[in-house]
DNA sequence: TAGATTGTTAATCGATTAACAATC
DNA sequence: TAGATTGTTAATCGATTAACAATC
């Protein structure tokens, strides 16, 4: 009958950020598959089925569910709907975050274009360009703006997040500007690492070219290997 | 005087991928701030002034390395073009890779002007899509071919690396006319994951998504804390 | 109740850091 | 040579897995 449980244990605290890094890069994933599980009708999982599906161990699985709290239910397992709100909850899914992209090149308009942001509760109100090439297209469900126009829009808008598509170069000077406006999550594409920034301000850094050095490693090494 | 040292310690093995996937996920890293410091013109290095301008420690820069042999000098530190040499060699620059791209959506072309294959010895041999709106556009310094002309372009060309950026639903009839030829690296953008391939095809999956979740948990456990 | 499966503790494993002898 | 800094071993720390009692 699968109530859901609510009890608190003793680690419910997990208090702010004192959860372990790999737990937390985790998560996304299990968002994720829990999804998938949805969208097939699926309405409980056990943490050994869950992880054959994800190749991870079930011990994992609860291990890192418990940081949270007790999700599931002994005999049971987990009913999927609960945990996916849960999981969402944690990622902060139905937050509402709003965001803005800044640097409307191909990697700006491609992400602003991806259902990623929509699927995620991430919401695009704003994207800005310097590029008269580019201001007034529309991209997505909306128009690109001058970027002479970010401290207007803010001072209109609630803007939590920064998407930094733009060219490493411009950067720091972009930064700078956005510190006052409000905003305090930069997903940054450039490249460039950024240093003394206000304590509240949280950055996420992608390096997409890492992952594809370390396909070309793996590949590299199977080479060597087959030569010996 | 930094003659480059190339003695072969006892760990010189680090076979195939007898390397911890820690250390592998940091190569690229290495790689980028080597980049940085040869573009500055810079010709040696320390651990210890690498790891401030890295943020990590110098023992773990200095253990990573030696997974690979010993790449510095007492005394002396590290040459940044040797060093950069070795690391781009293990990681397959200069190795000529040859990639194709499937799927020339935003993404695709997104991937395909980039920069970043170009830096790092990857060369975009082709494009192919579907669509005839793209089938035929110019893109980067190439032109969209139709999927159809797939089988016949790799017997003419080497391909080495498929970049997946097509639609999930037509990732497994494609990965299935892949797998003959010659194709052994796939660097998955679809966010499906891919199961049950030959045990010599690679697979690198990136979910951006997954970056972008974790800035917001962050921002949402900063906001948790405040409110305490 | 009996069976299943969680939550949680304890054991193992791996990764990071500290320390220092080797050596340039 | 003396000073610097690596390569490498040993100590610490954290993350994963195994095991099982709690309990639905």
């Amino acid at each position: 009958m699968a109530k859901s449980v609510q009890k608190k244990t003793k680690r419910d605290a997990a208090k702010s950020t004192g959860v372990s890094p790999m737990v937390i890069r985790r998560l996304p994933r299990y968002f994720r598959y829990l999804r998938e599980l949805i969208r097939n009708g699926k309405l409980r999982i056990s943490s050994g089925e869950l992880s054959e599906m994800m190749h991870v161990t079930a011990s994992q699985i609860r291990q890192d569910l418990n940081c949270f709290g007790g999700f599931g239910q002994q005999g049971y397992g987990y009913n999927v709907n609960y945990l996916y709100a849960k999981i969402s909850e944690l990622l902060g899914v139905g937050e509402g975050y709003h965001a803005i992209v800044i640097g409307m090149g191909n990697l700006g308009k491609a992400l602003a274009r991806n259902p990623m942001f929509e699927k995620r509760g991430v919401d695009i109100v704003g994207m800005f360009d310097i590029s008269p090439a580019v201001i007034g297209e529309k991209v997505g469900d909306g128009v690109v703006l001058p970027l002479s126009e970010l401290e207007n829009f803010c001072l209109d808008h609630t803007v939590d997040i920064a998407v930094l598509t733009l060219p490493k170069e411009a950067i720091e000077s972009v930064v700078e500007r956005l510190i006052p406006l409000g905003i305090t999550g930069l997903w940054n594409f450039t490249g460039k690492e950024l240093d003394h920034l206000p304590p509240d301000m949280l950055v996420e850094n992608v390096h997409i070219g890492d992952s594809l050095m370390t396909l070309c490693f793996e590949m590299r090494c199977r080479e060597k290997g087959e030569k010996q």
